[in-house]
RNA sequence: GGGCACGUAGCUCAGCGGGAGAGCACUACCUUGACAUGGUAGGGGUCACAGGUUCGAUCCCUGUCGUGCCCA
């Protein structure tokens, strides 16, 4: 029994409950061991996430693949998991000790407040995974992964350790982007350049060995900075070499203010002659740029800031070496003052000595950590780095074979242009949550990497031996006692890129470095399916780490989806307030009027305006089917054992049977081009359209009436025409179809575990003329290629007939909305001069003909009677006697508009005929169809007028 | 500055070389035995603008204007 009311609520708990028990999206199921696999690896949500719109459309896409292909037959892995977000959730917990007044993260200590992470990961780390399961992702839940789990940790340790092996991961001193606030280093992608209001201040410094004076230009060279303060560790100005104004000073020196120190005018083709002054100062310590330059020009690298961006001067060799007597004073003065308050200290007192020049407004990027907000601050340190430059070469030759590809396409642009342009990739994050760096370090600082503490020790041990730091028995005794060895090599504190185990993910999930059976059934993937925003973060890295480890790409093809914004096309932000609850949407329309909403929106290569009311409207198209199978409940319609649809001879019904092919093969299609909002319409226009406007309505006189073998017939097509929508329509909406299964008939099975409807190529007239004009004279081919199945319900008699009743009560309708007869009115219906097949045909449709477009009774005649409405149906007329019910001059001024329609209709087609070149050279079905739309507009013409010179005669 | 999109009905969006489409909103009518979360009919668009290619351009090309995103 079919409940009166649609109630999602209820509804999709129950189902879920119902493929959990049944374990229906277990991959590997027996009775599916030979078939096709389909994998896709979910893009792992932060375990801290909360289910947003982002999510719910990745998810929904990805889970409309797997049960489609599921239902194809195929072995669906369908991956899940979450990823350890090493920043964000080491963020989280923090946060968390702190409102709860709880001892720090440094007064617990590394080991109590990993428990303490773990704990957290524990008891609400599961969130997202439950939403997940409200949206209806029918992933194999009993395979869930995280990224820190066992087995992925393994393969973690193993891949940095074959890459160090293989020299592709090494340690280096360079300038990274600081995060002076989390107090770590983070990667070139976790950067934000945000436009920033700033100034351009011009600094005078002076010319070594002349009396600088600021009257006099000569004493001193000027150069334009955004950041001041960083001039404490200038080593250098730069000119360019072509700059003729600075020619006669390259190779003298000047003075830095304040400091004290002596420092070198360069020539170096970065300074750029048309902005500031053209001649820049150089901190190789503290910008990427000038990093090169000091580089290049052999300059000393000073580092003025500390790890908290404050200014370190006291005890910093480096910047004491060679200053005057009495810069110690100056040290202790400006030491630890804050990055932005020594900016603002420093102008002060280069102004008061005549330094600063002049100030200039100046809007400019300013780099920003994408988690802590803060500026970040280019900073001298030593850090583990990738050689992404190696690895990106596969990964790039993979997707210009073709090995993997880009829907839509043209990402693959962005790809290679981040690819080609890749830079060493900063793995080392100085955090404590994440995997922790495989490498240990030996008295001198000598790094040894190794799976294990035990072989890291032994390879020290060894390594040491033989430079004679320790001797040969001390080596053995530290090898047998753990004891002896105590603090001789100490494990690297740092922790990696969360985006490290990421790109893992398609393999580590599935079992590797361990050679499992998973491993060689399930990779590579099939499709990953995720946002343009991680193309860089995570797409890219798997293609390197696949390729590396595995020699084949981890997925075929990616999708890319589009970004969900608000109903204004906003983005949507917490900090804007728009954001939309996906997990609220679900409460109020349920999880299947959500999924089809994003489904119905995903056009490729355009970014979705989520609006709710779209979501309410197909919330009613999900109440529609439940009242559309009520009343097919509700008239006995269930489908009969070892029913052949193929076998009706009913013509609605064979026409349904048609009708349902033909969207079966349009949403196939779509759905293997990854068109989801093209099947999504077709679907929504197959049910609502055809089924429930026409062929229910249709079938109507037949089910109510009198038994007999028709009304049986009928009776088992709507349903089986039911079946055949629950089926097409389940990837869309799981939880109305599954619902719906289950109680409009006993079942073998679930639903979703259903096979697809047989795609049948149902072609189209023109098709079948074209094969049989292309076949005809060769021997070799049959006359028809496509054969005719069972399954193939083509049946042009059929479509010929319901066209026909469809358009004639169309007309009727129209009609009479345009002369106001009310509904109440009943009219009778004269065919004049109609052909056999419609006589044949009209007695067949006279209960449908009635009953919806209110007629009274039919009859032929030769010629329409006096003073009716006439319509053209299919090149014949249909009339209504209208006289003494209607305004005989409205029905003149309709027809006089049909006239005039039809005229411009000849007109155009005309324009185009008496074009001597279209006629040339246009294709010549195309001259044939103007053809005959200009006779059929003709003819239409005529009998328009006709009808309007019988009504003059009243 | 470089790159990628996008300007189509009041709104949100499909379509993309041969007669302008959907949903919502709007107007009128209808409680007909699945559904008023419904039915029927209808109004509404120089497809941003200007050139070009073509027999033919909303669609292809160029430019202009406007909007958004990514990278430097």
């Amino acid at each position: 029994m079919i409940d009166k009311n649609y109630q999602p609520a209820d509804l999709e708990g129950r189902m879920s409950l119902i493929w959990e028990d049944a374990r229906a999206f277990s991959a590997g199921r027996p009775d599916r061991r030979d078939a096709d696999p389909f994998t896709i690896v979910i893009p792992p949500p932060n375990v801290t996430g909360s289910l947003h719109m982002g999510h719910a459309l990745n998810n929904t896409l990805q889970d409309i693949l797997c049960r489609f292909e599921r239902m194809r037959g195929r072995d669906v892995l369908w991956q899940p998991g979450t990823d350890h977000a090493g920043i964000a959730t080491q963020m989280v917990v923090e946060r968390q000790l702190m409102e709860r007044q709880q001892p720090g993260r440094r007064e617990m200590g590394r080991e109590k407040f990993l428990e303490r992470v773990w704990q957290w990961k524990d008891e609400s780390g599961g969130t997202i995974i439950n939403q997940l399961k409200r949206l209806g992702a029918s992933c194999d839940w009993g395979r869930e992964r995280f990224t820190m789990d066992e087995g992925l940790s393994k393969a973690v340790v193993k891949v940095f350790v074959e890459l160090h092996r293989a020299g592709l991961i090494y340690k280096d001193k360079r300038l990274v982007n600081w995060d002076p606030k989390l107090l770590t280093a983070i990667s070139d992608l976790e950067v934000q350049q945000l436009e920033v209001k700033g100034n351009l201040w011009y600094l005078r410094y002076p010319i070594e060995g002349r009396t600088f004076s600021p009257e006099d230009p000569t004493s001193f060279i000027v150069v334009a900075t955004t950041r001041p303060e960083t001039m404490l560790g200038d080593t250098a100005i730069a000119v360019h070499p072509d700059d003729e104004r600075y020619q006669h000073l390259v190779g003298k020196r000047v003075i830095l203010p304040l400091v004290g120190r002596e420092i070198p005018i360069v020539a170096d083709t970065y300074s750029d002659p048309e902005k500031g002054t053209g001649a820049v100062k150089i901190t190789p310590a503290h910008d990427f740029n000038d990093f090169e330059v000091g580089r290049r020009q052999g300059l000393p690298q000073i580092s003025i800031l500390d790890r908290e961006g404050c200014v370190a001067l006291v005890d910093n060799e480096d910047y004491l070496r060679g200053l005057p007597e009495g810069s110690e004073e100056f040290a202790r003065e400006f030491h630890g003052v804050e990055r932005f308050a020594a900016r603002k200290k420093i102008l002060e007192r280069l102004e008061a000595f005549g330094f600063l020049e002049r100030v200039e407004p100046n809007t400019h990027m300013v780099p920003h950590g994408d988690r802590s907000g803060v500026v970040i601050e280019p900073y001298l340190t030593d850090q583990w780095y990738v050689d992404a430059k190696t690895l990106a070469q596969p990964a790039i030759a993979a997707v210009r074979s073709g090995a993997t590809t880009f829907v839509p396409r043209n990402w693959e642009k962005t790809y290679f242009e981040w690819m080609e342009n890749i830079q060493p990739w900063c793995i080392s994050r100085q955090l404590w949550w994440g995997h922790q760096i495989p490498a240990w370090y030996g008295p001198d600082g000598k790094a040894f990497v190794a799976e294990t503490e035990e072989e890291a020790v032994s390879h020290a041990i060894a390594y040491y031996v033989e430079q004679e730091v320790i001797s040969a028995e001390q080596g053995r005794e530290m090898a047998l006692d753990r004891n002896k060895r105590e603090g001789f090599i100490t494990r690297d504190e740092d922790v990696l890129d969360t985006w490290f185990s990421s790109a893992l993910w398609p393999f580590s999930t599935l079992g590797w470095p361990d050679a499992t059976p998973e491993v060689k059934r399930y990779y590579p993937t099939n499709v990953l399916v995720t946002g343009f925003d991680i193309i860089f973060f995570w797409v890219a890295r798997m293609m390197m780490m696949g390729l590396h480890f595995m020699g084949e790409v981890p997925f075929s093809t990616v999708y890319i989806h589009a970004l969900v914004r608000d109903e204004k096309g906003a983005k949507m932000s917490k900090s804007k307030g728009n954001v939309i609850d996906p997990l609220a949407l679900i409460d109020e329309h349920g999880a299947d009027a959500l999924r089809f909403t994003l489904a119905a929106m995903a056009a490729q290569g355009r970014d979705i305006k989520l609006s709710t009311q779209r979501v309410d409207g197909y919330r009613k198209f999900a109440n529609k089917l439940w009242n559309a199978s009520r009343f097919a409940e509700m008239n006995g319609c269930t489908v009969p054992e070892g029913f052949d649809p193929a076998a009706a001879k009913e013509p609605l019904n064979r026409w349904i049977a048609h009708e349902a092919a033909a969207a079966t093969r349009e949403i196939t299609d779509a759905l293997e081009a990854y068109r989801f909002n093209d099947a999504a319409n077709a679907i929504y226009r197959f049910v609502w359209d055809v089924y429930c406007d026409w062929y229910v309505e249709l079938s109507k006189p037949t089910l109510l009436g009198e038994d007999g073998p028709a009304k049986a017939e009928t009776r088992a097509m709507v349903a089986w025409a039911r079946d055949e929508i629950l089926k097409l329509l389940h990837p869309f909406m799981p939880f109305i179809t599954e619902a719906l299964w289950e109680s409009t008939a006993k079942r073998d099975g679930l639903l979703t575990l259903s096979p697809w409807p047989h795609r049948t190529d149902a072609p189209t007239l023109a098709e079948i003329a074209a094969l049989s004009a292309a076949s005809f004279g060769d021997p070799l081919v049959p006359p028809i290629l496509v054969s005719f199945d069972a399954a193939s319900f083509k049946d042009e008699a059929a479509e010929g007939e319901i066209g026909w009743v469809v358009d004639l009560m169309s007309s009727i309708r129209s009609v009479r909305a345009e002369m106001n007869i009310p509904p109440s009115t009943l009219i009778p219906l004269v065919l004049v001069g109609a052909s056999a097949e419609t006589k044949a045909r009209a007695p067949r449709w006279l209960e449908a003909i009635k009953r919806i477009a209110r007629v009274a009774d039919l009859s032929f005649a030769d010629s329409a009677p006096d003073g009716s409405a006439q319509l053209v149906v299919r090149g014949e007329v249909a009339a209504l006697p209208l006289k003494g019910v209607v305004d005989l001059a409205a029905e003149r001024t309709r027809l006089t508009k049909e006239i005039a329609k039809a005229e411009a209709d000849i007109e155009r087609v005309d324009k185009k005929l008496g074009n001597e070149k279209f006629v040339a050279n246009a294709p010549e079905e195309l001259v044939e169809e103007e053809k005959e739309k200009r006779d059929a507009a003709l003819a239409r013409k005529a009998k328009f007028q006709d009808a309007l010179s019988r009504l003059q005669g009243v």
